[in-house]
DNA sequence: CAGTTTACGTCAGCCTTGTTGACATTCCAA
DNA sequence: TTGGAATGTCAACAAGGCTGACGTAAACTG
């Protein structure tokens, strides 16, 4: 595994960028950037009662406005008990709204309210000017590049919901 | 700030990269693709009684082998409070030496002792092998863009921190 | 040399966010 | 009608952040 020689070719093509060196930056690389790409959200949320936790449900439920809870169960990986506590709280200010289901009443389906869309605006804004800038420098080949290596980081059932996600809203 | 219009063209060069979905896109592809990066590491040290602050610390001791508590405070982002509670631990269980500094006595001097050393190893083999895998999949120009947008997104200090570690060990 | 600053450790207490386990309710479907 | 699925809730706990306060030793500085 902790192959320091992958500085070799084959069929043509150098393998220089799999050194365990150039791994290690990788690894790096998403350490720090993953600081960035939270900090903004995290600086609005830490004035109100809110966490991390908070902004990645009411990204979702704004990205899929309707999901059950079930679903957004599955998209953040946490145990019910632990995504109850947020969407309580969420429900409790009147952020979010959880409409009994009408085929199957035992669904509830999460929307955002006026409010809570504009706490949705402020996060997504300030993450999305990250975002921006980032892209702007790099440039869009880089972006390009950068998703295909995400995606193929995702484990397979998170690649599915990611892909779900970009390609089911056009 | 929420500027869905940005499909425009100015200088020549397309912005469609910036628009709001693949900004969006973007955002997504970074949650998924951490929960990813850190899900091997995270399953290996869930048997042991350590957690991913254990990780990071013993990943970025290796990596400066020698570096003081204050430095790898200002590297991890974390109080001292919170770093002493995981190097106390790290320390009693024989993974990592402290040694009072020659120069500045003042200073305690990190080490991976042979058994720390070992786990970094393991943690470390688990993490490269995803990536490695990402890396072959996407390959060597979708590695640099990967890499290109993931530095112009973190903060300027971490910026300085990545890219110091980066070419301070060629 | 005296006083201040720096580096580090530690205690106490708090918060968020994750976990497991147990249990109730509601309702669909076989 | 009964089993299982979806949801919610209570309780207890742990990891890992945080702040504030305090102590010690060493280094620096006027």
């Amino acid at each position: 595994m902790s192959d320091s020689r992958a500085a070799q070719v084959y069929g043509g093509e150098s393998l220089l960028f799999l050194t365990d060196e150039q791994l290690r930056q990788g690894i790096e690389a998403m350490f720090f950037a993953y600081r960035g790409f939270t900090a903004d959200p995290d600086r609005i949320l830490a004035d109100m009662s809110y966490g991390r936790a908070h902004h990645r449900a009411i990204h979702f439920i704004n990205r899929a406005p309707g999901t059950t809870v079930n679903n957004l169960l599955a998209i953040l990986g946490v145990t019910k008990q632990s995504l109850n506590r947020v969407l309580r709280t969420l429900i409790a200010d009147g952020l979010v709204e959880s409409r009994v289901g009408k085929l199957d009443k035992r669904e509830r389906h999460l929307h955002l309210t006026e409010a809570g869309q504009a706490l949705e605006a402020q996060l997504s804004d300030a993450q999305r000017a990250r975002m921006r800038t980032a892209y702007k420098e790099a440039g869009p080949e880089a972006v390009a590049g950068f998703k295909q290596v995400l995606e193929a980081m995702m484990d397979a059932d998170m690649r599915r919901a990611y892909v779900k996600l970009r390609d089911g809203t056009p």
